[in-house]
DNA sequence: TTATTCCTGTACGATGGCGTTTAGTAAATG
DNA sequence: CATTTACTAAACGCCATCGTACAGGAATAA
């Protein structure tokens, strides 16, 4: 047997090998060339097998099954169980950062822009996709915590960051009063977000409709240019003391 | 205590005496009495053993060994795991409002009742028990709905609401603008958490110190309060279209 | 062809957890 | 006392799932 999968117990280095996809089988050799269609085809129906229940769905049988192979082989070209999920986590989180990157940014003014990214944005965050994701990493975290953390600094931190730029450009034309932008960055997610991923998350509430999610973050962009407004001294709420 | 949980499909008709509610396992009275300190036992022991781990360490066997009781007695106390489950999440449930209803309520000034409350309250999401509870849900989502959905309403709805009307009313004073309370609540509950829940959910990111808390807080509540001052006109960001 | 590696199907061992049974003990009521 | 109910301990049956073993069949390089 060949000894090079059996310590997959601990993951030390974030990202090192896996950059496109995860857990990719070995290089060409001598005898056969594994089967490239298979891995995907394991990894898409893991995927699909999560997204349509829960964790509990995703076991290497109904794995095996749903891909159309043979059980060896998952275990073959993913180790066990753990490094399954961690492909199919992984693999999602580059979808997630894939789609945040194609995030609009367009150029007819501030408020539309932080406006579209803001829609796009929460679309996606209301997407069943991101929502078992979630739950995915919910259910790992104390397990397998760097999962959880990569995903984070891949996604909300990120995109956190991404925001503050637009917004310190905003303030460097003098559109914004000068602030800390990657504090109001994250105060425009949060305003954007309120209660609702909390809602989706432990589905205490349905999945908003398109129009309630406009008006959510038009309200949202409003709240935030109105208080990091250039210059606007209000007489009677003076707290400079 | 009594709520009306009609619809809910997976509630089991047949252990209506031994687990309805967590208090009263049956008050009759020819033989020997129930011990109502083992039933607190076990819920103890099996909240612990959830909150020391994932909810895959809650099991009957563990928490009856915890418990220092019988496994027969956990099953009569609470039909099954299941049973053991909802009955964990409605004790944090409970003790959970208990918490949002003791939050502060100060009079001294719109700004620092806000902080105050702020504080509590994140104070109390990024606690420990929160968290895990958050994250039974997240496991539990797409079997047991209506516990997510109860949490919801009793936990995230009820603090935007109590907060919406203590807008509504500084609204009413005059110390806010005209606006939409429980949006502009909800609004500010996010600019609390930011992407701090996720973070936490997820276990991408540490628990955050009083401190750090303190600050955002602070920063929150003057931004909300400086979007919906009671009048501000920009002459530079005219966009009343 | 041969060696090598990949893949398949099936079966197997092992583990762990759930829920039940049994037989006996403890505490209350009549 | 008898009866009735609660609790205990140990064991059992059951089932799902993990991971491995075996015995081949398939594809490719040398």
């Amino acid at each position: 047997m060949t000894e090079n999968m059996t310590e997959h117990t601990a993951m030390p280095t974030s990202d090192a090998g896996a950059s496109g996809t995860p857990g990719a089988p070995r290089a060409a050799g001598r005898g056969r060339p594994p089967d490239l269609a298979k891995h995907a085809a394991i990894l898409d129906a893991a995927r699909r097998l999560f997204f349509s229940g829960s964790i509990q769905a995703l076991n290497m049988e109904a794995v095996a099954r749903a891909a159309g192979v043979s059980k060896v082989t998952v275990y073959s070209h993913f180790g066990d169980l753990q490094g399954l999920i961690r492909a199919v986590v992984l693999l999602q989180r580059s979808e997630m950062t894939a789609a945040l990157d194609d995030l609009p940014s367009g150029q007819c003014g501030l408020r539309q822009a932080l406006i579209d990214l803001g829609c796009a944005l929460m679309g996606f965050l209301s997407s069943d996709d991101y929502v078992a994701l979630q739950r995915m990493l919910a259910t790992l975290a104390g397990k397998e915590t760097w999962l959880g953390t990569l995903v984070y600094r891949d996604g909300a931190e990120a995109t956190r960051d991404r925001l503050a730029t637009r917004l310190a450009e905003a303030s460097a034309r003098g559109d914004l009063r000068p602030h800390d932008s990657r504090l109001a960055a994250e105060q425009l997610l949060g305003i954007w977000q309120g209660i609702q991923t909390t809602g989706l998350l432990s589905g205490g509430c349905p999945r908003p409709d398109a129009e309630h999610l406009r008006r959510r973050v038009e309200c949202g962009v409003d709240v935030l240019l109105r208080a990091y407004a250039p210059e606007c001294i209000d007489p009677k709420t003076d707290r400079s003391g």
